[in-house]
DNA sequence: GAGTTAAATGACCAGCGGTCATCCGTCAAG
DNA sequence: CTTGACGGATGACCGCTGGTCATTTAACTC
């Protein structure tokens, strides 16, 4: 794998002002969001995370307890830059929206996030697994913080729009996004069997099926 | 773990014939099941599938290449079975039905499929990694024989609904309970940073929160 | 420059999925 | 009943991973 000449590793400088800790767990984030970018969660050896850092891998446990730590402590910083995106964008408009602009609005939020979503989508099934309990909460926390101000400006956007019918939408986009990513964001195995012309009904591309479940979601609401 | 003087075990009776050989496979498949029932993915080793049935854990590869290939079959069997169920609700029906009547019918098939449910929300993160190109194809070829099935029944049942519409339906659908599914039934420690009152947001009752998404689906279809 | 703190290291461990040379139950032939 | 051989079953073994911890040593203090 290597050769004996390898370039030795250079004096590595030694965070200890916090400032520094937090840059270094900011290296760290970064290189787990390339290294996972490029391949899988599974795919993503902690080994790896540490040389990308020029770092031991041990050190890399001192800045977060476990893999799955490190992964949701990616996700809340996504989430909640995606949850500033996209409130920014549902207070800049004026008024009253139709579902479709709204629906419109939510899926282009989510567009050239496919990192975000595909954390997102494997949240309760492998980040939320080996985690302490202080982490989760702290995550819910924020996530209970930015939704109940989407939820606020959905009700602006949308007037028909009960304060429960804001929470449980956002609940079912959720479940969306969680769902047509796995759909849309397939093993390379799986990837080829789609390519077979009947399998088309099996297809998903993200953004269409999100935008039309999501104005479909909002007709139904609006129409009650 | 066990004592010396633990019962031997018996001969094990070979399967030769390709009769004996689907028992045992079986078999595999309900110890598996059993197993993801009272744990997770993860959680259940290839040796503890083993052990259930009294056998050494080399042999179980013997009927199954991996471990995602033995959910990934059980998973088939659970799926083939559950459309079976849905179709057959959907063909005793008679005339047109209100789009809640069919959420109904949909959320209710899904009670007491739990495992069903939660397999589904892991195959494409998990099941399809580890499986070859054939499994892949023959689960998948099942699928869309299935789906075309309950895609015709969803147009005698609701007239409003396209052959177009009843595939982007029946994808959004599985979308859904992938995701809900997922949001309902997480790991420990979530549980219980959901226990608090201020949680309450984010707590999902799957069958409630499905038929309720199915419902405004289905209206905001009807009402284009 | 000596002493102190704690960040960084990497050999080490346990546990997993998966392999394979070997063993031996089963059955057919004589 | 004996014998031979087929192939199902076995479990020691392997590679690899996430995670640990005694030790090293960079960086700061006095």
């Amino acid at each position: 794998m290597v050769g004996p000449t390898e370039p030795r590793r250079l004096a590595s400088p030694r965070a200890r002002r916090d400032e520094d800790k937090e840059a270094r767990r900011r290296e760290l984030l970064d290189a787990a969001r390339s290294l996972f970018e490029a391949t899988s969660f599974a795919e993503v050896k902690m080994a790896d995370v540490a040389a990308r850092v020029r770092l031991a891998k041990g050190t890399v446990f001192l800045y977060f307890p476990t893999k799955e730590a490190l992964f949701l402590a990616l996700l809340d910083d996504l989430l909640t830059a995606w949850f500033a995106k996209l409130n920014q964008r549902l207070a800049q408009g004026e008024g009253a929206w139709t579902g479709e602009e709204l629906a419109r609005t939510v899926a282009q939020s989510l567009e050239g996030e496919e990192t975000f979503t595909r954390l997102l989508a494997r949240m309760q099934t492998m980040l939320e697994q080996n985690v302490t309990l202080e982490q989760t909460l702290r995550f819910k926390e924020r996530v209970l913080i930015s939704m109940g101000e989407t939820a606020g400006l959905l009700q602006q956007r949308l007037p028909f729009l009960t304060a429960e019918d804001a929470g449980q939408f956002i609940r079912h986009v959720h479940a969306l996004v969680t769902g047509l990513r796995q759909m849309a964001d397939i093993a390379p195995v799986a990837r080829e069997a789609l390519t077979l012309p009947h399998m088309a009904p099996l297809r998903v591309d993200f953004t269409a099926e999100l935008t039309a479940a999501i104005t479909t979601l909002l007709r139904g609401l609006q129409a009650r």
